[in-house]
RNA sequence: GGCUCGGUGGCAGAGUGGUUAUGCAGAGGACUGCAAAUCCUUGUAUGCCGGUUCGAUUCCGACCCGGGCCUCCA
């Protein structure tokens, strides 16, 4: 199958190609874990998985890691604002160190109940301190530091002639706006590597280095991780399209010096997803997080539907309305598989059938990950009445390791629910309703159906007479 | 200001140089005493103006509008 990606360094969609055949090494951007993911973070982390499940159906091994970023870095490269673990551990009264592990566990509980496949590793930014230090003292002796005194050690983007490749930007324009900063900074475009920490308090998070203590700079940290974890050369590198100008352009700028080009061979960017007001933004602390779905009654998997309907590289405009019709058409699926399980019987998988609509619909996601135009084939294949049940419920297995939708364990779990048996007493009200009816006396038999309505029950009228069915919780 | 991505029916959102997906919602019908589910049918859209073309929603240009990045941010 041929695999194709929307290259942000070339700004093409470019064939895959593999350093090794048929192994994949990915590196994503993962949270920093000093409050809550919200929903938009969310969608970045579906199409990780996505891309992942992709490969995975293609036959690849796919190595992916993504860092957990638990190290308190400065809102800017300025030795200005606050340190966001610092301030979390403010807000909750709790110590750094108990923040990043309470919000790394929220973390992974929302990735699981969105049936995110968990990376291959999450490494912590803290657990590689001595590895972000070793690549800067080689950066270091490469001389592309400097020392701002009392401030810490500095990238020096000029002397890295590529700068800004990923963002489309050259150097002269972006030293066309040369000046020297208030800090020492040599060019607006450096950045921190190291940061001392302050003389007259202790952080809560700080290192001993040959620079004096302090902390990591806030790219280094991935150049670091991705190396250690992917080797010097890999494949792919993703993130929020947010990160090309300033993250990943800082990180291509500390890595290639170090490894050598290139380093990475393909860049993906994740578009947002936007509230009525626009991007979602964590600033206000105003946002929605997976658990607010929960709790809203939504199921996570029809929010992932939802992600699924549009493409990765598009904005997707969230909204309860928007939520809510994706609710209804990723349940409308389910049902369907839950008759295909039921009316299976024994019939066989057709082989030929299977493979063609499991290579167009590979072949479709494979292709930038054009999810939506899957589902839309998912529901071509529901209608195709020559395509067997035996057959459409293997192919749904497949597309449930691709897309992660679980339709048929949630098929399976609507047809427990369904055969659970009805208590006696309400077995007895559906019994007095089928008398009523048998009298055509509606009015008591609507009056009844309402009692076992309340009762958590329904009760639906087939060929074969009344059924009684357990309500979705 | 620089860069960038868009503007498609009520909502979300695809593809395509020539009959404009798909889902949800709406309408009508079948089934049902009524419901639910299911099935069938169905209406409604390509920001504006030029250009290329036999033909443009699709290509090109201008314009209008909107989102985003350029501090931290998926």
């Amino acid at each position: 199958m041929t695999i194709r990606l929307y290259n942000t360094m070339s700004r093409k969609l470019e064939e895959f190609k593999p350093l090794l055949p048929n192994h994949v090494g990915f590196y994503s951007c993962g949270p920093t874990v000093y409050w809550d993911q919200h929903i938009g973070n969310m969608r970045s982390f579906v199409n990780s998985d996505i891309l992942k499940r992709m490969f995975i159906e293609n036959g690849y091994d796919v190595k992916h890691v993504m860092n957990i970023t638990d190290v308190g870095h400065l809102t800017s490269d300025e030795d200005s604002g606050e340190d966001k673990m610092e301030k979390g551990a403010a807000r909750e009264n709790k110590s750094a160190w108990d923040i990043a592990k309470m919000y790394t566990d929220s973390f992974i509980r929302d990735i699981t109940s969105l049936n995110i496949i968990k990376p291959t590793f999450m490494p912590h930014a803290t657990d590689y301190i001595p590895e972000q230090i070793e690549q800067i003292k080689k950066l270091e002796k490469l001389g592309y530091t400097y020392e701002i005194p009392g401030d810490g050690i500095y990238y020096d983007t000029s002397k890295f002639a590529d700068y800004g490749a990923l963002g489309g930007q050259n150097l002269s324009e972006l030293r066309g706006g040369l000046r020297v900063d208030d800090n020492g900074k040599k060019n607006p475009t450096d950045f921190a590597l190291w940061k001392f920490s302050p003389t007259d308090k202790k952080r809560a998070m700080e290192w001993e280095s040959p620079w004096g203590v302090g902390f990591p700079g806030w790219h280094i940290e991935c150049s670091a991780m991705s190396m250690k974890l992917l080797g010097p050369h890999f494949d792919i590198h993703v993130g929020g399209q947010e990160h090309i100008k300033v993250h990943h352009s800082d990180e291509i700028a500390q890595s290639e010096p170090i490894v050598g080009k290139p380093w990475v061979n393909y860049w993906v960017h994740y578009e947002w997803l936007l509230s009525k007001d626009g991007k979602m933004s964590k600033s206000s602390g105003d946002f929605l997080t997976v658990q607010d779905l929960i709790e809203r009654g939504y199921d996570p998997m029809a929010f992932r539907y939802l992600l699924l309907l549009g493409h990765y590289h598009q904005p997707l405009d969230f909204s309860f309305e928007a939520l809510d019709a994706a609710t209804n058409g990723y349940k409308s699926i389910i049902r369907k598989v839950a008759d295909l399980i039921t009316s299976k019987g024994s019939e066989h998988v057709n082989d030929a059938v299977y493979d063609e609509w499991h290579n167009k619909i590979l072949d479709t996601v494979s292709d930038n990950l054009k999810t939506a135009e899957a589902l839309v084939y998912i529901q071509e294949l529901l209608k195709d009445n020559k395509v067997n049940a035996a057959t459409k419920l293997k192919l749904f297995e497949f597309i449930d390791r691709l897309l992660g939708l679980q339709f048929v364990n949630r098929a399976q779990k609507l047809l427990d629910i369904e055969s659970v048996e009805a208590p006696e007493e309400i077995k007895k009200l559906a019994e007095e309703r089928v008398k009523a009816k048998a009298e055509k006396n509606w009015e008591l038999a609507d009056k009844i159906r309402l009692e076992i309505d309340s009762a958590g029950w329904n009760v639906v009228d087939t060929k074969d007479g009344p059924k009684i069915i357990k309500k979705m919780a």
